[in-house]
DNA sequence: AGTTGACCTGGAGTCCACTCCAGGTAGTAT
DNA sequence: ATACTACCTGGAGTGGACTCCAGGTCAACT
């Protein structure tokens, strides 16, 4: 099977403009061209691409996608060096999962803060009173709602960020 | 406690270019000077650039955080809308994670293509005999090898990944 | 023969989030 | 007194990833 440039952007739902800024970035330098110049994709060019914009997905910028694909046209030489590139890009997705986590516990503590705050009508009972600031100790309430709700898991992670502060 | 732009950088891993930036922006409306017109920070104030930093890492633009500070300076009136951008922003946040998630496993998925490619020392293995074109059933072996190991857990999200291109 | 519509190129423009000046002030150390 | 450092402003510059445009080719339809 052949495909158009269009199809292939639909496909993996980019622009025709985005597929073009990559093939003029050099990670495209696999598709053929017919008599009148246009690209032609194949299937085994969209399977690679599937891995290219994996990577672009993982957060890795063009040019260093652009040094894996040249590192696939120098053939078996490279694989070490590709693999190396693979669990390198793994484990920074890793720990960007990770982090993530960590957001979106952070985020879940605002979510409560809001929440409760919606309940009472006011932000006030947040804070120390006859101030505008955030009681101190809001956190460990937070804490201990978690508990009483048996969400213990959550509870780790957060402990990280909320200590960071601190520091 | 009061400080001064440069220990607050330093206190949340950024460039005080960045954080005058950031005011620039409108995202610290509520930091206060001194007489000679240096900003000095309160420990409110550093704990209220937490869940700024927080909202950057979750990957929300500078110009919408911008809008949740504005909100935050309306006082009570704005606690619903506040709440409401923070629970679009944790679903938003969701979606990422499961989206990197599945991102990982297509990476693993690669990182294990290579690693039996380096020990035959070869990437021929892995092609249809006499092409340069990747075994159709190849995302099927795979998983019959993460069945064999134990890894059950990470299957659902890969075969999501590998359908796609069958699309 | 003429009109679409999808494709082509080189190159300019845009958006975002910084990042880096130049030129100046304020407080501290020797 | 002078040197140093940390701070200030407005504004220019950067890098990355697109995004858009002018001007052109080609195949298909009417």
């Amino acid at each position: 099977m052949a495909y158009s440039i269009g199809q292939v952007a639909q496909k993996l739902g980019v622009t025709v403009d985005t597929l073009r800024y990559y093939d003029k970035s050099g990670l495209l330098p696999f598709v053929k061209r017919n008599a009148a110049g246009r690209r032609v994709f194949t299937d085994n060019d969209v399977h690679l691409m599937q891995t290219i914009m994996c990577l672009k997905n993982a957060g890795v910028p063009v040019n260093e996608i652009a040094t894996f694909v040249q590192l696939r046209l120098q053939g078996d030489a490279s694989l070490n060096e590709r693999y190396q590139l693979l669990t390198d890009h793994e484990q920074n997705l890793q720990a960007k999962i990770l982090d993530l986590q960590e957001t979106l516990a952070y985020l879940q503590y605002k979510k409560w803060y809001y929440e409760t705050a919606v309940a009472a009508n006011t932000e006030t009972i947040h804070f120390v009173p006859g101030t505008n600031e955030v009681k101190p100790e809001l956190a460990r309430e937070y804490q201990a709602h978690l508990k009483a709700t048996g969400q213990t898991e959550e509870l780790a992670m957060f402990t990280d960020v909320v200590d960071l502060p601190e520091a």
